[in-house]
Order: C-alpha cells, then sequence, then structure tokens
DNA sequence: AAATCTATCAACCGCCGCCAT
DNA sequence: CATGGCGGCGGTTGATAGATT
C-alpha cells in the first residue's frame, strides 16, 4: 500500500492565484515554515493543490527572489552554465541567488535563445550554427559527438545527482569535473565556476585551424574573427595555424579545428592530443571548456 | 479606435526517483 | 519486495500586456 493522495483535485482552485490565497500562504510559511506541501493547503485554508502552493511560493512568493531584469554578467552565467549542464534549470538557479529555475527557463526561451540565434549560435549544441550543419553535412565527417558533452552525460538521468560528477570544494566555491566526464584528449582542466562566474570570461566564437600533433600551447584567442577571415581569404591554397599570429603551414599534416565556445577563460589553449595518425578521418574531442576539437585527414588545395 | 500579432511569464502537466506504507 | 504517493523537475500552455497594422 502506498500513501494517500496529496489532494482532491476536484475541490482545488486553478489559474491565477489571488491576493487573499497568496496572503494565506504566505501567512502560514511564515508561521510554519517550508515542508510538507501535501497537507499545507487544509492547514492554510487553501483549495489548492499542494503542489501548486509549492511553486507559487517558490517562483513568486519567496521573500529571497531578485525582481526585475536580468543584468549581462547573469546573462553570460546563464549561458555559460547552460553549455556545461544543458536544460538543468534548477542547477542552473541554484547558481544564481534570488532567481528561479522557471525564470531562467523563461528568460533562455524568450531572450536568451534569440540572442544566441543573433549571434549565430545555436543555443541548443552551443555550436555555431553553420559549423553544426555542416558538421551534419560534410560527407567526410563521420559521426561527432555532440559539443555539450557534459550536459549529454547529465541529462542520462534527471535528479540533481546529474552533476554528481562534478566536485564542489567548500572551501574554495569551485566545481570541478571528476572520474570520466572530462575527456582525456583534451583537458584544460577549468573549473565551472571558472567558467561561469569569471566576470572577465567572454563569448567566444573564436575558430583556429592548424596542428594539434605535439604542438606548443597556443591561444587562439588573440586573433579575432575578421582578421582569420582575412588570413583565410587572402592564402586559400594553404591551410595555416595561426600562433599568435605567426603561421604555419599544415597542409601535409593533420588539422585540427578548434573552436571555443562559451566563454573565454584565461585564454585557454587547445591541448587536443587526438591526433595519433593522419589518417584518421575525425576525431572529435570535447575540453571541459567547452572548445571543440576536430581532427580533419589532409587535405590538398 | 479596433483588430491582429507578438512577447512575456505564471501556472499547469506529466514524468521520474525516492521512500513511506 | 511491491505499490503508489510525494517532491521536484523540465516542457508546455494560456492569459495578458504591449506593439503593430
Amino acid at each position: 500500500m502506498g500513501r494517500s493522495p496529496c489532494c482532491e483535485k476536484e475541490h482545488t482552485n486553478k489559474g491565477a492565484w489571488t491576493k487573499e490565497e497568496d496572503e494565506r500562504l504566505i501567512n502560514h510559511i511564515k508561521i510554519h515554515g517550508e515542508g510538507c506541501w501535501r497537507s499545507l493547503p487544509k492547514a492554510a485554508g487553501l483549495l489548492r493543490c499542494g503542489k501548486s502552493c509549492r511553486l507559487r511560493w517558490i517562483n513568486y512568493l519567496r521573500p529571497d527572489l531578485k525582481r526585475g531584469n536580468f543584468s549581462e554578467e547573469e546573462d553570460e552565467i546563464i549561458i555559460n552554465l547552460h553549455s556545461l549542464l544543458g536544460n538543468k534549470w534548477s542547477l542552473i538557479a541554484a547558481r544564481l541567488s534570488g532567481r528561479t529555475d522557471n525564470e531562467i527557463k523563461n528568460y533562455w526561451n524568450t531572450h536568451i535563445k534569440r540572442k544566441l540565434y543573433s549571434g549565430g549560435i545555436d543555443p541548443q549544441n552551443h555550436q555555431p550554427l553553420n559549423a553544426s550543419a555542416a558538421a551534419t553535412t560534410t560527407p567526410t565527417a563521420t559521426t561527432v559527438p555532440p559539443s555539450n558533452t557534459v550536459a549529454t552525460i547529465s541529462n542520462k538521468k534527471r535528479n540533481n545527482d546529474s552533476i554528481s560528477n562534478i566536485k564542489h570544494d567548500t572551501s574554495n566555491n569551485n566545481f570541478q569535473f571528476v572520474n570520466g566526464t572530462e575527456d582525456s584528449n583534451c583537458s584544460s582542466g577549468v573549473t565551472i565556476e571558472e567558467l561561469a562566474f569569471n566576470p572577465h570570461n567572454q563569448l567566444n566564437l573564436d575558430l583556429s585551424i592548424g596542428l594539434s600533433t605535439n604542438q606548443p600551447k597556443v591561444s587562439s584567442s588573440t586573433i579575432n574573427q575578421e582578421n582569420k577571415n582575412k588570413k583565410l581569404k587572402q592564402e586559400p591554397q594553404i591551410l595555416y595555424q595561426l600562433y599568435n599570429g605567426n603561421k604555419v603551414n599544415t597542409t601535409q599534416q593533420g588539422v585540427c579545428l578548434c573552436y571555443g565556445l562559451g566563454f573565454q577563460s584565461n585564454n585557454k589553449a587547445c591541448s587536443c592530443k587526438a591526433m595519433g595518425s593522419a589518417t584518421t578521418t575525425v576525431t572529435a574531442t570535447i575540453a571541459t571548456n567547452n572548445d571543440m576539437c576536430r581532427f580533419y585527414q589532409p587535405m590538398s588545395f
């Protein structure tokens, strides 16, 4: 035998809450605190389902809620956390004080999605729209894992244990990936906190093309897209890897296409080690900083 | 001024894991 | 151990306000 039902649905109100209902709910929680949503409606004199009371309190009546527009910094944090966690609104909300999962979800669907689209980014996978389209159509490319590897892993389970692979160090309030979730080929050892909460992080749409095997650490972020386009346009017959402005001919070797998605953090370099053989068609890996690294076989122009 | 369209967001719905019975 | 309710979550809906025609 299980429990008895939480409420008699035929005797409950639905729709918008009245001021009186709000006051009853607030007063009850002020006196008795949160908890036992099942018995709360009756105790508070409300003709509402316990679930409805909980939702009303959490999303609207809670005194610690932050009202008003989202700041630019909050935008960035949400985008960054979404790139790491996917549609885990409760987890994202837990890292934004005063914001609810519902609020963030709505804000994502109404504002941020559009913002990302207008910036040429697919909000689902945080990849450039062109790149994600090309990845599915390029005949030379084999199956490529999704860019949001962590989110994909997390979405296999729905509850909080979905981020059990993220270790929280309370001494410095940092979050770090633990066993298995950090890709063995591309690793930059960056933490979620570094990614999401560093105010200096900027939306990173950088694209670099070049060698990957045993290469020196390079920063792609110092080369802006305009300059890269310019260089590639001027010298289309040769693929160059760009090391802070210095170029290396890569046409005789494998090519690592690395594009950073999400936020830049301290100019993290691609450390892709996937390039074992130039005969490899495509090896796709992902770093924890959400940079995508893909290896393409040698091309001739 | 009225009709229509669009954007926003509060609230509902249904699912899932946990756990009381 | 099996059952089924609770709490929590993400997806979706629908009411409303504001913008546009």
